[in-house]
DNA sequence: CTAGGGTTAG
């Protein structure tokens, strides 16, 4: 039984693996400079304009979406290009009254039609359709500009569907524009493959198409992979493509980002040495990643560098991004330092000065000098914003104070500040973590009569909290009103839904949910994998868990440590130790560094199967390893020797716990007394 | 870069 069919759609075959050998016996194409911006920029979209407007393409659409009806699937298909064996006397009307049309407005209609989804399947009918015709040509160029189109609206899906269907052997257009659907849709991995196979192909590849694949590396909510961005970078340099300014700065920041600064710092330096000046925003990616390593001191080396250079001059930016270091650190000393030194400066701070202070002021739990901050900054004529109350919120979230929202709520209104949809957004989440479903809900309604429509996140945050809580079933109605509402659900909405329905052992409904996701043109990304896995590996469906590792890995995905930790946790909890320790063996091997989570895991999958010794041995490996145990880790053992009755050495483990500074929490204090009872009883009997 | 940042799922 498959429970995720192999996600790389048939173009996978085309495009992207290797060219077959037979391919590189002929002559490969002429360099092409290709330029990635053609497809995007050729079509300007003006549906409303006069000249369009000179064409009635209704009687088109028309006959487009009851061709495409029957089709039932918005995948598009080659079909219609076939050439027609007896053509419809109707049709060909219809096409002879479009002959006029010029080129540039079929882009422009085609664009149009494939940024819905309901129009799509006319899209896509309607490029075989222009070939069939011969309308318009250049069907490439036509293919290109669905592809992209579809990249744009987040259907990658579909665009690679529709690659397979492009013109072959695929043309330096199709790649980028394959390249850009990809990156667009955060698949940057992917987008790199594409560049080096079109290489292969005998195409150059030009500037654009590297930014696309770091933006899209930098706008993923995830760190950049620090080797993506060594092959990409290498790639560059082979080519000898000269990377200007922005493109080392973009390296900087990626870099940066990517938790290496020691690389950007040698590239900024390698930029200098070239007489480049790097971006402002660049050398405050350097500071804020130097901040955040720890690595204040260098942060201000590189500061009072660019400083004495006067190439930059350290205005509020960047004395932000040397403050948000101290903030990082906890050196709230240090912090005031900073302000201090703005002040002497005469550098004015702005409302991000002010965050970071007033961040600082609450994560140390002054809330008051935070209150006073705010007030001293309303007076230098900075008005706070939704913003900073956001952050106090949050920070009282992870504290577990909840009930803080309110005040916060208040001291906002007091400031003239009104709540907006990110406020609402944390002020939901902070009540849906701590199990307050009915000031959740309050919220939500609070913010739809403020004349806030809530999005996507606010959807996927309430439903979350219903989850967590137990609530499945409302969960469930919410996700329906969602859709009701207009709000399409994304990949995390997905995700919730999944985990859901997997958590209640609903099985065939959690594939249909699946399938909708990818009928909407979503791709699974590692958190659906991931929450795969653990669902299955909870329920014993060990099969199906390897299954989705497997589905993953050929997708083209990174399977992350969670999915590790996911696999290993489900054997662990059945003390299935072998199975659990080869998974740990295939994480390893993935070039996974083993962290505390998956060695606690390990330790209770011996533990679970009366292997006391090799659970010790595990805490050895952590010692040796430089790995602090946890208190999980003691409290784990502890029930491993539980479980093997040896109780009388429970309490030295405690000991050890405890000296080797470990809290003990309620789960450790049960785990000794447990062990003290069971002493004690045998003592008796 | 006179915008962005802050928010959701394993």
């Amino acid at each position: 039984m498959l429970a995720v069919p192999p996600p790389p759609p048939p173009a996978a075959s085309r495009f992207l693996s290797p060219p077959p050998a037979s391919s590189l016996c002929r002559p490969s194409p002429p360099p092409i400079s290709a330029t990635s911006t053609t497809a995007a920029s050729a079509a300007p979209i003006l549906l409303t304009s006069l000249e369009f407007r000179r064409y009635d393409f209704a009687p088109l659409l028309e006959f487009l979406s009851s061709f495409s009806d029957s089709a039932a699937s918005a995948a598009p298909t080659a079909d219609a290009a076939a050439p027609p064996t007896q053509l419809d006397p109707t049709e060909l009307r219809l096409a002879e009254s479009y002959r006029a049309v010029p080129a540039h407005l079929w882009h422009a209609l085609l664009k149009s039609l494939a940024s819905s989804p309901s129009t799509l399947p006319s899209a896509a009918a309607l490029v075989p359709w222009l070939e069939r015709h011969r309308l318009c040509f250049s069907s490439d160029l036509l293919y290109s500009i669905l592809i992209h189109a579809l990249g744009r609206s987040r259907r990658l899906h579909h665009a690679l569907l529709l690659s397979t269907s492009a013109p072959s052997p695929p043309s330096a257009l199709t790649f980028n524009a394959l390249i850009s659907a990809s990156a667009l849709n955060g698949r940057p991995g992917q987008a790199f493959h594409l560049l080096s196979l079109m290489r292969r192909h005998g195409f150059l590849s030009d500037h654009p198409n590297y930014t696309l694949v770091l933006q899209s590396l930098l706008r993923s909510p995830d760190p950049p992979d620090p080797s993506l961005l060594l092959r990409l970078l290498s790639d560059l340099l082979s080519q000898r493509l000269e990377p200007d300014a922005r493109l080392i700065s973009d390296f900087v920041v990626a870099f940066s980002r990517a938790g290496d600064p020691d690389r950007a710092l040698s590239l900024l330096a390698a930029a200098q040495a070239q007489g480049l000046t790097p971006k402002t925003s660049a050398v405050v990616a350097l500071l804020s990643a130097l901040g955040a390593a720890g690595r204040v001191a260098e942060a201000e080396a590189v500061f009072l560098e660019f400083h004495a250079a006067a190439e930059l001059q350290p205005r509020t930016r960047a004395y932000n991004a040397l403050l948000k270091g101290y903030v990082k650190i906890g050196a709230l000393k240090d912090a005031e330092l900073v302000f201090e030194e703005m002040e002497r400066c005469s550098v004015s701070p702005d409302e991000g000065t002010y965050s970071l202070l007033i961040d600082a002021y609450t994560n140390a739990g002054r809330w008051e000098s935070a209150r006073i901050l705010i007030k001293e900054m309303e007076m230098n004529g900075v008005q706070p914003n939704s913003y900073v109350f956001s952050r106090i919120l949050a920070s009282f979230r992870d504290k577990g104070e909840w009930q803080k929202s309110f005040v916060v709520l208040r001291e906002m209104r007091n400031n003239g500040v009104q709540p907006d949809r990110h406020f609402y957004n944390v002020m939901i989440d902070a009540f849906g973590k701590y199990n307050c479903l009915h000031h959740a809900m309050d919220a939500f309604e609070r913010m739809r009569s403020d004349g806030i429509e809530p999005d996507a996140i606010t959807w996927n945050t309430l439903i979350d909290s219903h989850c967590k809580a137990g609530r499945h079933d409302k969960a469930m109605e919410l996700f329906q009103e969602m859709q009701e509402g207009g709000c399409m659900p994304c990949t995390t909405t997905y995700n919730i839904m999944i985990n859901s329905l997997g958590q209640q052992g609903r099985w065939e409904e959690l594939k249909e949910m699946l399938e909708r996701m990818k009928g909407q043109g979503l791709l699974l990304n590692v958190v659906t994998y991931t929450t795969l896995v653990d669902v299955y590996g909870k329920s014993g469906r060990f099969n199906d868990a390897i299954e989705c590792l497997e589905a993953m890995k050929t997708g083209g995905l990174k399977p992350s440590p969670t999915m590790y930790h996911a696999l290993v946790n489900a054997y662990a909890q059945r003390g299935l130790s072998e199975q659990a320790i080869n998974a740990f063996r295939v994480m390893r091997a993935d070039g996974i560094k083993p962290s505390i989570i998956v060695l606690n895991s390990l330790i209770n999958a011996f533990g679970e199967d009366q292997r006391d010794t090799e659970a010790f041995s595990v805490l050895q490996f952590m010692k040796e390893n430089d790995l602090k145990p946890d208190v999980v880790t003691y409290t784990t053992l502890m029930k491993a020797l539980i479980r093997v009755e040896k109780f009388e050495k429970v309490p030295a483990v405690y000991e050890e716990m405890i000296s080797s500074g470990c809290t003990p929490d309620r789960k450790a204090r049960a785990m000794l007394r447990s062990a003290l009872r069971y002493m004690k009883q045998t003592r008796d009997s």
